[in-house]
DNA sequence: GCAGTTTCGCAACAGCGTTGCCAAAGTGGA
DNA sequence: TCCACTTTGGCAACGCTGTTGCGAAACTGC
């Protein structure tokens, strides 16, 4: 998925990509930080490349040392640490009966979060309104270091334009740039994406796919789909398409889906949880992950969504009992955050190369004069 | 799926890629080439930029200049195309009854191809005999110009290392090192994938999926398997393990199938096409197909395989039906030759930046004293 | 015949990571 | 206490990348 009309490289995108791989072990590093013969052993660079870019880094005031290493037989490493507070990001959850918006630093990390409720059908105008609101309450908390906002919501839509489809449940959507309505009424650059997709995202930038690992995220909320990671990135598909895992056909000739299709795993599983059947649920989904693990060769099954973190132990011993030794299962650590801070992260994957497709016009944090 | 141990980048790496980025566009360009300035439209890369690259290509052989094309207004542009004769590959099939042995050029043009019976089961020694007594014969046309050759057979094993599995039928071959073993008999470099992974990769560098394009291969032989091309590059999967599509179940708690689940899509298949059902084969693999198309958000769905090119058009028709307008449907244009043509296209495809991921040292053509 | 357009190369250039060298700051053995 | 050794990391010079500025070549159209 690269941006296919230029593909070429020139020497600016190379130092932006070695800067955003360095970045990025940066906040991996966290608070404890990485020295520059680490980075340097990490990336591959020399040492003397590392100490240019993080010389550059530390005069955009995005890293600073940060004490001393033990020795180890020689002159101690100096640790250098990521500048959190140095930008922030809003993240905007849009779900169908909610809105969560929440303010998260460079390292991903919380500042402040509001929840609203919201009628997700109650037409844009009233939406956009609620969204700016509530964005402008949270960007109070940056102090002007703000990179962007970040947008999930229910697909499908199209993440490289931002523009709107038929919105599962609100057709009315149909068609609406979101992404441009609401750059223009927030002054910042606005980044929109389906929520499994943000959600993936916001647990790679946690570390829960290695470089270049794979997971698949599955959300079992008031409908199922997944997020899917493969090769260190979100895979999204041309269309943005990728994910439709609720429309997956495990039942040939099964009971009739809305999507007008028969056997989807969503309506197979919908019904067992209406049914309170959570034990078939589980199975029901343990089976489409087995088929997904199979299919892609993936690393790990990670679940989520307000229906299954409900009870989150049962689902999560269930998929394990189908899955077997394929593939781990995890409950995604963010719980009920994972999307609206996948939302953010959003904006902040471009600046750690976690993109490789980001709407955002690529952030140049560190341009010298 | 980047290597994962050094994936900063220095000049080399950026000259290499912009390298392989032209490459491919002459490649593509076939016979009629290309103008440096197309070229650089096409790269978003300075014209001054590609008449360095194309001029290092020009002294390495690699391509020459072919005539004028019509004028614009202004001076006639002057095409460049590759040289295919400049170097060249051998693919290796092992199918599970049959050797084939092909060589191409760099444009993927068969110069010669020789099919033998053969028992895959017969021990490695008397395998890798047959495969090093064909490859002699066929690689006297090369005339001393040839990178390496690529080899496809049946799963599962691990690209990355050459190491075979416990492939499917023969299981004796498990933990055999078929690259390193095939390397040292032939004395060239020797990329092994599994043979679904070579018909897609093939297929990509036929143009099948435009840049940054997307479509899976069913293959239908003897067994039912697929090759994934996501976001213009073949999907393997960590541990070659993806495309795994035959084993997809299809029908909860359905018929049991040898690897020991229930309701797998190949079971099913393989069922009807026993019966002589092809109609109901070819629902099946539709069903399966729209899976995967709404799973991944594929553009086409390419059919291939033994089995499937004897009714090619049943096949497609019933495909087609069940995918409607949620992609477009096609026998695979290269026919028999689909698997073979791959397998030396695994050699081929670093040259083009088409790999990301190749078992090949960077194939240094250009690299001036 | 001349202005305009388009292609493409030469030369000088800025900026990237690399190399060679050296200072700093520890460890550990004599 | 001293000294050899290891490891970290910066300075300066360097080679090589794509870029910029400029001009020659070659065709169209008035």
């Amino acid at each position: 998925m690269n941006s296919s009309p230029a593909p070429g490289a020139n020497l600016a995108a190379l130092r932006d990509h070695n800067t955003a791989l360095v970045l990025g072990l940066l906040r991996d590093a966290g608070p404890a930080g990485a020295s520059r013969a680490e980075l340097a052993d990490r990336t591959g660079l020399t040492p003397q490349a590392v100490s240019k870019i993080t010389g550059r880094l530390r005069v955009a005031g995005l890293a600073a040392e940060a004490g001393r290493r033990a020795s180890t037989g020689g002159k101690p490493a100096t640790a250098l640490r990521l500048m959190p507070e140095a930008a922030h990001a809003i993240g905007v959850h849009l779900d169908r009966d909610a809105l969560t918006v929440t303010l998260v630093d460079l390292s991903g990390a919380e500042v402040v979060t509001r929840t609203s409720p919201l009628d997700l059908g109650a037409g844009a105008e009233t939406v956009l309104a609620a969204v700016t609101a509530e964005a402008a309450r949270v960007r109070a908390e940056a102090g002007g270091s703000l990179l962007g906002a970040g947008v999930a919501l229910p697909g499908p839509l199209d993440h490289r334009t931002g523009v709107l489809h038929r919105v599962t449940g609100f057709p009315r959507w149909d068609g609406f740039p979101l992404r441009d309505a609401l750059a223009e009424r927030l002054g910042l650059p606005v980044v929109v994406d389906k929520d499994t997709n943000a959600a993936a995202l916001g647990l790679v930038l946690r570390g829960c796919a290695g470089p270049a690992g794979s997971f698949a995220y599955l959300h079992l909320g008031t409908g199922l789909g997944a997020g899917l990671v493969l090769g260190g990135a979100v895979h999204r598909g041309a269309r943005t398409g990728a994910g439709e895992f609720g429309h997956q056909v495990l039942r040939l000739d099964g009971p009739l889906c809305p999507c007008g299709d028969r056997g989807c795993i969503e309506v197979l599983c919908l019904d067992a949880v209406a049914r309170g059947d959570v034990a078939e649920a589980a199975r029901l989904l343990g089976t489409g992950a087995a088929n997904l693990v199979r299919l892609l060769d993936i690393d790990l099954v990670l679940l989520g969504g307000g229906t299954l973190l409900k009870d989150a132990a049962t689902y999560a011993a269930g998929v394990r009992d189908v899955l077997g030794a394929a593939a781990p299962v995890a409950v995604t650590p963010a719980g009920d955050r994972t999307v609206v801070e996948g939302a953010a992260e959003l904006v902040l994957a471009s600046l750690f190369g976690r993109d490789r497709l980001s709407g955002l016009p690529k952030a140049g944090l560190t341009h010298s004069p």
